[in-house]
DNA sequence: TTGTACGCGTTATCAA
DNA sequence: TTGATAACGCGTACAA
């Protein structure tokens, strides 16, 4: 593998000359240029891209934090991102925690060691605080609503979606839902405002209404026996495909609400929140990249169905 | 952003001392390694990776080519390759190239420049001729079929699954059947498998009754259009979301066959393929990072309902 | 327009 | 068990 070095001595001028030429710097006579191409191209010699990186202390890469691909939520996040990273010449790379702190920070501190430039979580496995310090070493953006930063969020506008979906449940009469959830409210700010807008509008709302973990078409099934007793009228679930595997099992015994706008809830005729995650993966890289700044709450539909 | 000497001179110890530290080797009195640790922390020291990786000429990082996201086959391949390259400490970098060739040779010039310690390419944008010399730059791993090559490719059984399909076809009378294919046989070996069997099996197939560029649900819609008036008793699509898609706009109105075993076909009961993609997302790893030799063919199951 | 020399932050070799 | 120093390969002030 030839190196810049090499070129220098083979051309017969220096590594600035060479370099100069490599990056297209017009300060090179026409003949060196050519010359030194010439032999790039007989050695078949292509500038190390780690070594650029270092030099320069960019990598042009963009990290990704979620718990797994091959979710419907996730999927439609990295479709955004990933899109809008391409381009603007950013590559991605995946960082799958499985909702494992311990992998998450060895992400972080992989971040801090200036492994990428900026950083994207779209989900976390730690609290806030173990985050925030992060921030010294470089862009991260949340795609989160954290009350008290002023910059670097965007995320889907739950609040609103879920207050209307709610109102619509009242509007149709119902007086007991039950919901869907992927992981303990501790962490999810989706669980977390999920659960405590159920209790606001229903008074009939308990803990033992919320069927947990509920992450695939299967766990909808299984959400749907364990609401057969509760006697709910509805049920809000955190997902089209979950509301699917809900359905299936029960068509027409409750009123069942997905997210996400797949097309199996249109074939199914269920009404959907899209929740716009394409447009929010892509801000999220317009603000990786510091082309944005600021919070973006994304815009939303209820479909009803 | 302290680095390796300034830890040095603060401790009064050599930049190899603390880089032993670093690296866990036990040429280290007890005493001088607590005191560098205690340093490092003090400094908030993080060992920068682009340093190592141009140090040590390895990456820990996987480039895997592929047209897009959100698609279920991608996404169910991807879903392997993060899973595998996890558990092995590697990471994952996404390379879209939309299918422009332009953009995947850009991304093959990068792994030249050691951007990345192996590629798996899960579909290609140029022709096999263009990539196989990238191979004298590092490990290539193919989720294809390639003749001529003996080692580093991983594919899905279509040979053998679609035979299976036909053969079924003949058994229930069907005569004559339509295809959806994604693009152009030129570059996309199912394309080529698909069309040779298709003609192999029916003598009345013809190039009219292949539905190109159907990628989504929506041109699954389309493609029940397109098939209308075309005289099939059968359709043979390249995914269960297209499948969905021309089921939702005429029932029963064909045989329509899937691929991916995706929820969607159970719940139209849908007979479909299983390609075992995730087991080949894995297997593709191992290749990668040279845990296993050869070519793999991924068993599948053709499921009847 | 060109070249020298140093910086980027580590790891590895070798001598002590 | 330690440390000096040379790689690793490139970019870039600075001087000429």
């Amino acid at each position: 593998m030839a190196n810049i070095r090499d070129i220098a001595r083979l051309t017969g001028y220096s590594v600035s000359t060479v370099s100069r030429v490599i990056n297209n710097n017009p300060y090179v006579s026409e003949e060196k240029r050519r010359k030194i191409l010439a032999v790039m191209e007989e050695v078949n010699y292509i500038p190390n891209y780690t070594a650029r990186a270092l030099s320069v202390g960019k990598t042009k890469n963009i990290g990704v934090i979620l718990p797994f691909v091959n979710h419907p939520y996730f999927d439609r996040l990295l479709s955004g991102i990933t899109t809008a990273a391409f381009a603007r010449g950013y590559k991605v790379t995946l960082l799958a925690t499985n909702y494992d702190p311990q992998v998450e920070e060895a992400y972080l501190q992989e971040f801090a060691a200036k492994s990428f430039d900026a950083l994207i979580i779209t989900s976390r496995a730690n609290p806030i605080e173990t985050l925030l310090p992060y921030r010294s070493y470089g862009r991260i953006v949340f795609c989160e609503n954290i009350s008290y930063l002023t910059d670097g969020c965007t995320y889907i506008d739950r609040e609103e979606s879920i207050k209307e979906v709610f109102t619509y449940f009242k509007e149709q009469g119902i007086q007991k839902i039950g919901v869907t959830l992927g992981r303990s409210r501790k962490l999810s700010s989706n669980s977390k405002i999920t659960v405590r807008l159920a209790h606001d509008y229903f008074s009939t709302f308990s803990e033992d209404l919320i069927f947990w973990d509920c992450l695939t078409e299967e766990d909808g099934k299984e959400a749907a026996a364990y609401f057969a007793d509760k006697g709910v009228e509805a049920i809000f679930t955190n997902g089209d495909h979950v509301a699917a595997g809900i359905q299936s099992q029960a068509p027409g015994e409750w009123l069942v609400i997905g997210r996400d706008n797949l097309y199996i809830s249109e074939l199914l005729q269920l009404s959907t929140i899209d929740h716009h995650l394409q447009a929010c993966g892509e801000t999220a890289v317009q603000l990786a990249v510091m082309e944005k700044s600021g919070n973006y709450r994304m815009p939303y539909e209820f479909i009803k169905r």
